[in-house]
DNA sequence: CGGCTGATTGATGACCGTCAATGAAGGTGG
DNA sequence: CCACCTTCATTGACGGTCATCAATCAGCCG
């Protein structure tokens, strides 16, 4: 059941899946590096057609019939579920090479909006199936970065079932540097809510914890949705393992 | 970053991953059906060897050097990651055609262990790969069943980020049951305190919302371990939205 | 029957959510 | 270019949910 039903779980849905899920095409991306489009090494970079959509745009929504993967080429996107009530629960947050859209259903499992202004390509699940054939090469690497994904979702699971509020946020900012390379300063481009919904917290507390870091010099809110980390030690003892 | 890292994320890793994932070979198993062994119609059943294994056994610890993969043909297995001080999180439950160990990586992620006795396939790495090699649908068939996985994982997150512990225990007998096929009855071999860990709560919580469910008349505690869902349209409403 | 493990129930309080007010920031129009 | 307005972040007060600590209670096996 849960996290490792099987297919026959599945099968019980009342709403088929559209997995939503990401993949780097670009394994060695540093900080904040956009996917360059025409690159030969890049098996994708001829498919489909891209397109930049501004910030705070709806690409797709939970429930849609689902034709189409995308992949973030650059820019920021949130997925999320929502419940019947409107609670909200942020999946995850692509960034430049992730994937969206990998599943073999009808329909899309969950909603995707840009934060910031991004540039996604978008390649019809046809296109993306005769590549399959045509390179088995290529199968194996979208097994590898699903798996990587479910490796991140357990991660997750770690995190909004026995983290406190103040090892989310640690880690959350850890996660964060070390997706740029473990730079000091990173990249908040979302909103408060934005990161409660993925915590599992409120913006209240996210930002009561925030100012905690601050006053405690672990951290430095910078402008523009800058942050540094002073203090990457203390940060990760606060954390208590990743 | 998070959920939907990608691969250059987890290239930052202190520890590599070998990721354990769930796959059912057989899509309609039935209410406890175990895997039979000599299945025609299943690719997997002549590779490696069977065993049985008693209950409460450590099948494979996080960390530990990873050369197989196992598939459960009976009974009930229980797959956790740990926090250094001792907290635990249940990643999920696997029953008969569940698999564990499909990553790419050197390392189990996470440790593996009986909760009832149970029949175990191991499988090399090598064997698994020469199959993938030989038949390329079967390479489709992880990847979906890897997929499905994920869908999975994504619905636990909602559950450990949004849900109350009222919620969380009605939505997790509603999953139970749904993976016997929709049974009224179902099996609860597990502790506690394995519910709680795989709810994100306490056992005390959990026994508390067990026996408040009991007084409303929506469940009913029989021996040995099962329960009667009186009423799946109130435990459907309580569990707000799967 | 006695001892052990795990489940249940109770009392208490901490953490974090809720409600509310203030403050800062960014965008638009005069 | 500044003023206004909208949106979001911050801070405060309070309360609820659930964790913690602790004491039975039930089931199981020798």
């Amino acid at each position: 059941m849960s996290t490792h039903a099987a297919i026959a779980a599945h099968a019980n849905r009342a709403v088929p899946g559209y997995l939503v899920s990401a993949l780097a095409m670009t394994p060695t991306a540093g900080m904040g590096a956009a996917v360059q489009p025409r690159n030969p090494a890049d098996p994708l970079a001829s498919l489909g057609h891209s397109k930049v959509h501004e910030r705070e745009t709806t690409l797709f929504s939970e429930g849609d019939a689902a034709g189409s993967v995308f992949r973030v080429l650059s820019g920021m996107v949130r997925l999320y579920k929502m419940l019947p009530d409107g609670r909200r629960q942020i999946i995850g947050f692509l960034q430049a090479g992730d994937m969206m859209g990998l599943a073999f259903a009808s329909q899309y499992l969950y909603t995707a909006e840009t934060v910031t202004a991004t540039t996604i390509q978008r390649i019809p699940r046809l296109e993306l199936d005769a590549l399959m054939d045509a390179q088995p090469a290529f199968a194996r690497k979208l097994l590898s970065a699903t798996t990587s994904e479910l490796i991140a979702a357990q991660d997750q699971m770690v995190l909004l079932g026995r983290k406190s509020a103040a090892e989310k946020v640690a880690t959350f900012l850890l996660r964060l540097s070390d997706r740029k390379g473990g730079e000091r300063t990173i990249d908040l481009p979302m909103g408060r809510s934005d990161i409660a919904d993925h915590l599992g917290l409120t913006t209240e507390t996210v930002s009561r914890t925030l100012t905690k870091l601050k006053s405690t010099r672990l951290i430095r809110i910078l402008v523009g949705g800058k942050l540094d980390l002073l203090d990457r030690d203390a940060l990760a003892d606060l954390a208590g393992g990743f």
